[in-house]
DNA sequence: GCCCAAAATGAACAAATGTTCACTCTCGAA
DNA sequence: TTCGAGAGTGAACATTTGTTCATTTTGGGC
């Protein structure tokens, strides 16, 4: 229903003195003498017939509108598009550690618990946190360790570090992430600060975790003492794609039901879904599958990542079994 | 201050969910982590910043702008502009009438008093007058008539016809605008229904007048009979350049002291300045220099003219005497 | 490490805006 | 004329947004 010229005048003088002389609804009736409810209506319609246009200018040398696009697509709360300076491993991760470091400090208060697994990507996260004075904050440790105890890359090192730089209390969790046997993991959650640091992580405020995937560097496809090739072929022929925290995922982020899943020491995918923000660090060549897995499956509603997996990931055709 | 790239990318990003996805503020603030009041913040900024642009559109054809300049120089409630056709008096006039027609049924509901003069304007306002049945308004006379009783275009012929067109109650005035002396005056103001009608009239919600000046048509220089050449030729040389319900007031708005005044059975300019909404129709050549003065002293605070008169009153240089 | 000024924060409040719903008005048909 | 459908209206209510102010946090100097 199109209006004659002296209503669109009327809209055109009303939207002046609202959006531009920024004069109230309440105002601008009494100026005109009608109703401020007409007023609003009138301003509706202003907006409506293109009398009022609003326009948001993107910020150049920014992927805001390839992160908008993500959310969208993957029912995210958030994405983070970083473009590195080079594509080589150890760039990509470090930028990605920025922006993630970035990501999180933004949506931190001071007061919440986090959890946090680990891996090189957690790692160059960590490295950009920037000091902070939270003792009313805990970092959890989500995922028992891996390697030998004495190496300081996987295990607790993360979470301390991230505690330290934080300023906040810590809560690790003293076993290995992988061990011999369903008995073996038994004994080791009978412990009480175990027990409760593993419930404490799942129900942590956020999550920040990295996307393992079936890469030569994958941290779970190495630990061959608890883990014999064959268990591997298994797990490859079930599906897997990637984990996050040890716990292996399909292409469309369900769990793989195997033995492993009993020797692990970790929250299982369900109950990370159920932290409220999970953010999910990874990026660069070998990731696509595991991170377009675990979008899939819902497992993570906030993804930091490059801009090439951006474009990967939303190149594909719709997907119906895409859970959020 | 200016923000880096990222702190732009969130600013765009917030912009977007809140002027382009319709997300309330709230729900921004959670799927972002942030508080509400953060992301208000954020918003302000993004318009400080020009990442968001509101701009309106003027309808084209219309003197949206005129009016607007008009509105904030002679801090008026309502300027309205219309662009006759032809530039012929009777065209003016019957185009000014339609336009203040529309702005005056605009502001109407149904429950006012409105109070009006008379004059070739106004006649063409009544004539453009849609029908309505408004039996909660009254429609009140606002000056004694002029000329002989019997000629129906003065005193109280457009208040009535204007009362039936809205379906209105009337109000009239049984007396001439002009009497003899100041003793008359006195007897038919000692008159309780003209004494009411005037008192009313001064506390009506709208007023409708039209501004009368110094040409050959003016109605109150062509009565001569109760008007003297010399009385005329006083006047003018106080300084009056127009009237409005027969109150001749200066170049800037300012009633003229004379003694003619207490022979006029109308509102005081003081009274008509009091009234919440009082328009003036006028246009057309000769009726500048009235509407200007008009304007300067507040006595009117809507105006409905014509582009050339608007372009005109806008040509000159500010001027300290404007009152309001 | 400690301390301070300045900036940032969010809870509580105040204001502005949007929505609903019962009612009124208008217009056209009978 | 009367009648009724449909549009239009604004009071009351609900929601959203803006502002203030006491407190916390931050960054920088020592």
């Amino acid at each position: 229903m199109s209006t004659h010229a002296s209503d669109k005048n009327l809209l055109y003088k009303i939207a002046k003195a609202y959006y531009q002389d920024e004069l109230t609804q309440h105002d601008i009736a009494r100026r005109f003498g009608l109703s401020r409810v007409k007023v609003s209506r009138l301003l509706e319609q202003a907006r409506q017939e293109g009398i009022v246009k609003i326009t948001v200018v993107p910020p150049p040398g920014t992927f805001a509108d390839l992160e908008r696009q993500l959310e969208a697509r993957f029912g995210l709360l958030e994405a983070v598009v970083v473009s590195p300076s080079r594509y080589d491993r150890a760039n990509v991760v470090r930028e990605l550690g920025q922006a993630a470091a970035d990501c999180l400090m933004r949506c931190l208060k001071g007061r919440e618990i986090l959890t946090m697994s680990w891996g090189t990507t957690l790692r160059a996260t960590v490295d950009a946190l920037p000091s902070r004075n939270w003792p009313h904050m805990t970092v959890v440790q989500m995922a028992g360790g891996l390697g030998r105890p004495e190496a300081e890359v996987y295990g607790s090192d993360l979470t301390r570090r991230a505690a330290q730089a934080l300023g906040a209390r810590s809560r690790m969790i003293p076993a290995p992430g992988i061990v011999a046997s369903k008995l073996a993991r038994d004994a080791l959650l009978a412990d009480t600060h175990i027990a409760e640091t593993l419930a404490m992580a799942a129900r942590a405020d956020v999550a920040l975790v990295g996307l393992g995937a079936l890469t030569p560097e994958s941290v779970v496809l190495q630990v061959s003492s608890l883990l014999t090739e064959e268990q591997i072929n298994e797990l490859k022929a079930l599906g897997m794609v990637g984990d996050i925290a040890l716990r292996c995922y399909d292409a469309y982020g369900r769990p793989i039901r195997h033995e492993v899943n009993e020797r692990i020491i970790a929250p299982e995918l369900e109950q990370i879904k159920r932290i409220p923000r999970v953010i999910g660090v990874a990026g660069g060549t070998g990731k696509y599958e595991s991170i377009r897995a675990a979008l899939r499956g819902g497992l993570i509603n906030v993804l930091v990542t490059d801009d090439r997996t951006a474009t990967r990931l939303l190149g594909e055709p719709d997907d119906p079994h895409t859970e959020r």
